[in-house]
DNA sequence: GATATATAATAAGCGTGCTTATCTTTCAAG
DNA sequence: CTTGAAAGATAAGCACGCTTATTATATATC
């Protein structure tokens, strides 16, 4: 089955992702805050306290990407690290009260990003689109972290 | 218009694009070629001898990542720099015989992924999901390189 | 209880993007 | 010509991903 335009997919994907994340953090940077911090910015807040590791399987990237990222964000006010009482190797990550203020501005500012970028589609459309890209998703997740996009996606639903 | 899901536009995009490229690279791992280059090198490909300027238009990243990516391309023997004898600025840019050599296969395997991207997906969706994509990327990119775009839509439609 | 294995976090170093600054060469204006 | 601006390439240094290795702590097994 050859769809028209198919053998640009990687491309296509690539630069969209590259675009969004330009358009995302030129708005956010008045903040100081950009893409990658603000995916793990959103995990924290919905689930405080959680473990460094426990972070890098959801936003699935590896524990010392975690660890230097959480560097930056600490340095920058946004996240702190705090001992677990019960297992000493643990660090457990907590939102600021500044990264709890400037949640719903981020949120929104990124909500105005997605309605930037699909300007001029039909809600049908839009949902094709979204529906694909998380078809895309499954099909090229590794059979090891099947269990892992289970939870993401039982969490996902129950936000 | 809200669309169930737009408000994970962003991780999913970005999701896509990195399973995207690690299953490239884990294809690609026996010849040592990233994604990265395999982007350049498609383009240097089909225009073969252009500037380092140039190149970095056609893929939108700043020239010194040009630079830095023909650094290491040369040295893994996929591209030559040849001066200009017209611009003693100039560096231009050749495949070398092993690029020409590995580059059908190196397509059928983007092939093979973007496939495998795409199972369970039908004809329709699929392209309504390729024409959503370039639709945010016209979207989203910049007025300023709006002409650039448009010698882009011209070249692949030649293709 | 001693020891072996597993897990949490980090260190070191690389690839690929970025910004800002520098060097060389070209070209245009006087 | 000369001089100054523009353009091609590179350097330096940062962000964020990776792999591989190390350290500290828990846990399981003997």
């Amino acid at each position: 089955m050859v769809t028209e335009g198919t053998d640009r997919l990687g491309f296509l994907i690539h630069d969209a992702a590259r675009l969004m994340r330009k358009r995302f953090e030129a708005r956010a940077s008045n903040l100081g805050l950009s893409a990658a911090q603000w995916r793990l910015m959103v995990r924290v807040t919905k689930e405080e306290g959680v473990a460094q590791a426990r972070l890098a399987e959801l936003l699935e990237i590896e524990p010392i990407s975690v660890s230097r990222l959480i560097d930056r964000m600490e340095e920058a006010g946004w996240i702190e690290r705090r001992a677990d009482a019960s297992d000493r190797r643990v660090r457990m990550i907590f939102p600021t009260p500044k990264a709890r203020q400037a949640y719903a501005q981020v949120k929104s500012l990124a909500g105005e990003v997605y309605e930037e970028a699909l300007t001029g589609m039909s809600g049908e459309d839009r949902r094709i689109l979204i529906q694909g890209l998380r078809t895309l998703v499954d099909n090229l997740s590794d059979d090891e972290t099947a269990l892992c996009r289970q939870t993401n996606k039982l969490e996902s639903t129950a936000q």
